[in-house]
DNA sequence: TGACCGACGCAAATCGATTTGCAAGCCGGG
DNA sequence: CCCGGCTTGCAAATCGATTTGCGTCGGTCA
């Protein structure tokens, strides 16, 4: 039941005072180098290590950023998660990840709490919180990036070029001379859906074809939401002929409603998906999908931030579009 | 630039002490109706949200677990941490994941630093470490779950049935009359593909054959190494009729060196996965896999965890053994 | 030699909440 | 009327590190 070693600890062992200590082993200060020797020891000899919370409190910095994102367990923000961990563990600082379902309850409760334990920044992959959820429970004083959204000009941003994605996604489907294309998206106002259908509709407007309501159907960004969607589009009279996803979940599921129905991908049925997780590569037939780099993202989110609480850079948001392509598999 | 609201603050204002302010709030001594009322109201109007970081020093409680994995991107762990945080978030505990790519240094440094921090809980998915590290870096304070590993008796455990469930799905491949069975196991002594060896092991030897040492391969726990391994082994002059797999990115790397080989599965080469991962029904063919229950392996770490900090267990290390099953698809 | 400066050490204040110990006020019972 | 007990409030100690301010010591330069 050894209690913790204190720096007051080492300190007595040492034969100097904590000031001392805190000052050899942080070095803001010049020790003597037999004061600087003897802490050393005496620190090793005890095990001493500083307490955080402590030391958190005096300095009111954690080291500590939270990711919010709607689902962990969607492959996309694993692969955020690792690019943002690796653009700032090498200055010392540590992820909290908060998994909210796209819940705005869920994501303002775990906002409060991480304001609550002073992280030193945010990101936010939000779904259902708006621009003034955000300013009223994030305090100016902690640096704010938000991705994947379509809601700010006040902070921070990283977006992938969604709208050219999917713009480039549907021309390349328009120039194999297929013209009934549908666009399937998340559910309204929530994630990048609406954002990914702007590309579509624009490419398909410098067709000249005008999409119907009927062409854009929504679903959520699940493969069994994007199968059960695509089902019922296929049992239409009239289906289309390719299907421009808003990400490669419902891409997935899109291409088990094909099987279900026993509709030929691509020969009947051309889907495209958006993001390139891991298992698009691996579905039969391979994914054709718009590749948005993941990691990428989440070095740039970690690149901001560090702007801001390294660097001091305290001007105006900016705003980061970290390029898209399509990558030629299978499906289309 | 207003600065954070503070329980002096709140005490002004209500026209009472602190220390009346926080028995308000937390309840742990009454307070008068009328100094209640006031409180709450101060608190709301200056939006007062209690510094957890001083809370937390002074009650040497943090509200937070560490959970350590060698690789978030691997699609296991997300379910784990997705079934550890449904475990811990209704009693206000919240998670901070690791990522060590399974290095020794790595995992201890993060360790280390999850210590200083003052987790309340910590569960390790280690590769790499020993049971020695183990005690070294975390005090006997911090309760500790070790899982899928077989180091230690010291600490409380959950382990999936491993040995099971590569026994079941051996057996189910000798069952059709395949004897030339091999292992794909990761590296040695390094995380499950030891205990899920054992399994294999055990089937074949009750139908009365050993495996010899080139029978079990070793790569890492990688679609890549997967791949690049199996391309080795079916270069062979007489490849084995199937595999076992370690866990399932090694079986669909499998599946890729097959399909590179141009030889067919399941008609020459019967495939085995393991853990079930969301890719495993994804892929061509659909793989069959021994299911390890990602998200019941992290709900039981938290309930572990949960026992000691809330229940106040204090007795002997306790063992769950998560139970598997096999689930056949289309390549065995 | 005296003035000045840098190096170095320590006491004490600080971060913001929680909790202990003490005391005042109030009640009912004997 | 007094005492014990309960409620309620506050001052002050506490958690463990950091940092400010002050003072001492030695050395340098004029």
């Amino acid at each position: 039941m050894s209690k913790p070693v204190t720096i007051s600890d080492v300190a007595a062992r040492a034969g100097v005072s904590p000031t001392t200590v805190s000052h050899a082993l942080s070095g803001r200060r010049s020790v003597s180098p037999s004061a600087l020797a003897r802490v050393k020891q005496a620190a090793d000899d005890l095990g001493y290590r500083p307490n955080q919370v402590a030391s958190s409190l005096r300095t009111q910095r954690t080291h500590t950023v939270a990711l919010i994102v709607p689902d962990i367990a969607n492959p996309y923000y694993p692969a955020v998660a690792r690019g943002l961990h690796d653009a700032i563990a090498a200055d010392g600082y540590y992820t909290t990840i908060g998994s909210t379902d796209g819940e705005r309850e869920t994501e303002l409760g775990f906002l409060d709490e991480m304001v609550r334990r002073s992280v030193d920044g945010i990101i936010v992959f939000a779904f259902a919180m708006g621009e003034e959820d955000l300013t009223r429970v994030v305090p100016a004083r902690i640096p704010l990036v938000v991705a994947t959204h379509n809601l700010t000009n006040a902070h921070d941003q990283v977006n992938s070029d969604d709208p050219a994605g999917t713009e480039t996604a549907t021309r390349h489907l328009l120039a194999q001379g297929i013209t009934e294309i549908a666009f399937v998206s998340g559910p309204k106002g929530r994630g990048p859906g609406d954002r990914r259908l702007t590309g579509y509709t624009q490419a398909m407007h410098s067709a000249g074809i005008v999409p119907t309501a009927s062409d854009i159907i929504r679903s959520d960004y699940t493969v069994a939401g994007g199968r059960q969607a695509v089902g019922e589009l296929l049992s239409r009279p009239r289906p289309p002929r390719a299907l421009v996803c808003a990400n490669d979940l419902i891409a997935i599921g899109a291409l088990e409603a094909a099987r279900d129905a026993g509709v030929a991908v691509p020969a009947d049925l051309a889907v495209i998906g958006f993001d390139d997780v891991d298992a698009a590569s691996l579905v039969a037939p391979p994914l054709t999908t718009v590749v948005n780099p993941a990691y990428e993202m989440g070095r740039q989110c970690g690149r901001l931030l560090l702007d801001r609480l390294i660097e001091g850079y305290d001007g105006p948001p900016r705003s980061v579009v970290v390029p898209t392509h399509l990558i030629i598999r299978a499906t289309a």
